[in-house]
DNA sequence: AATTTAATGTTAGCAGTGTAAACATGATAG
DNA sequence: CTATCATGTTTACACTGCTAACATTAAATT
């Protein structure tokens, strides 16, 4: 005996759709069968998303939620290099285990952040705790701080899209050759790498 | 008077497909639509290409071809670090100069690259290209030669990502806030930025 | 407390999609 | 010259995003 008004729909379709998203890729998800899974009607979805690229941004606005508490780093007092190749880490991490989902946060699903405020705002804040971080490394100026930021930020973007690939690839590529093989040595060696590029920004 | 038989189908819908995936980003794109476009029927393409992903492949590839060549430097001799920078910037700009293509090329839209030979050889050609680059640079061992190519891949690939969203979100950023307004400080000094990164990791 | 209103659900339907199966045409190899 | 096979078409199915018209119920207003 279900009552006819679902009482929590739109949470739950956000979280059906996060788990779809990230199991299927987004291109796979769609509203009719994300509605199924809720037991409601194809069209109930509409009445809390306008059109599919809003519900693109809410699971997006989870995602970096989600990043943003992968990366968040316990250290009011004093934060070392170490802390930063860990954030780093933590960062490459989510990417290629939330592959999917990563993708939707920063391909070209939702094309403008702007429309939705709340997708901006998680993933401005997302930022800005990376950049407390660094901003609590050395006394630098706002513009030295945000310099390397986001430079370790392009960093750990880039790799997990290159590491992506590897992943993808797997075993079968072959000793030496192409992108594939040099990645995968990284990826091995994920720490020391971001400990050697950490070290040629921040020389402490 | 048209022919039953196309004669140059195949090519003529990769060059649709790229143009069509460019133009509205690789979820737009529909083989119906691009069926219509090259004046055949709906189910013809169907004959070059066994799935839509073949597709995505065929133009993904296109793409690393033609990032390749955007990366190119016509440097024999030696190569100093402003050409390193050069093929950076050159990198950039066609990474949000076609954005849309770039999802693709590094997206999930192709899952794995080893099932597209050709693609997953275009891929390897653009690293290997800039690995060149590297190995002219200094007498160094492969292995450093492959720290440092890696890291500026990285690097760009990750501004791309990141400067996209500047671009999306136009002028409507707030002056110091967020990531979009580093970002664009960034944008708008790309070359320095990428001179200070690469003076980082080349010491020369 | 009764009634209006707004939020949230349903049903029916349109135009478009990927893809499979069966068939048609015509270029090419024997 | 004929048989084969690559390449095209037609038809069909199950699915998609989305709209419009209607149903139900919770919340706001009188």
């Amino acid at each position: 005996m279900k009552s006819y008004h679902h009482g929590n729909l739109k949470q739950e379709l956000i979280d059906c759709a996060c788990k779809l998203c990230e199991r299927d890729g987004y291109t796979k998800l769609s509203i009719r069968s994300l509605a199924k899974e809720s037991g409601v009607s194809q069209t109930a979805p509409y009445r809390h998303f306008e059109t599919k690229e809003t519900l693109y941004a809410a699971v997006a606005t989870e995602g970096f939620k989600k990043l943003s508490k992968a990366c968040h780093i316990d250290a009011d007092k004093k934060i070392t290099k170490k802390h930063l190749v860990e954030i780093g880490c933590n960062y490459i991490e989510f990417g290629l285990k939330n592959a999917n989902t990563y993708d939707l946060m920063f391909g070209t699903a939702v094309g403008n952040f702007a429309e939705y405020p709340e997708l901006l705002e998680s993933a401005n804040s997302t930022y800005e705790n990376m950049r407390l971080s660094f901003s609590k490394l050395a006394s630098d100026s706002d513009e030295v701080i945000a310099f390397k930021c986001i430079t370790l930020w392009s960093m750990v973007h880039g790799l997990v899209g290159i590491l992506r690939k590897v992943q993808v690839v797997g075993d079968d590529f072959e000793e030496g050759v192409g992108p594939i093989s040099t990645a995968s040595f990284i990826a091995t060696n994920l720490e020391d790498h971001l400990d050697k590029v950490l070290t040629g920004l921040i020389q402490n």
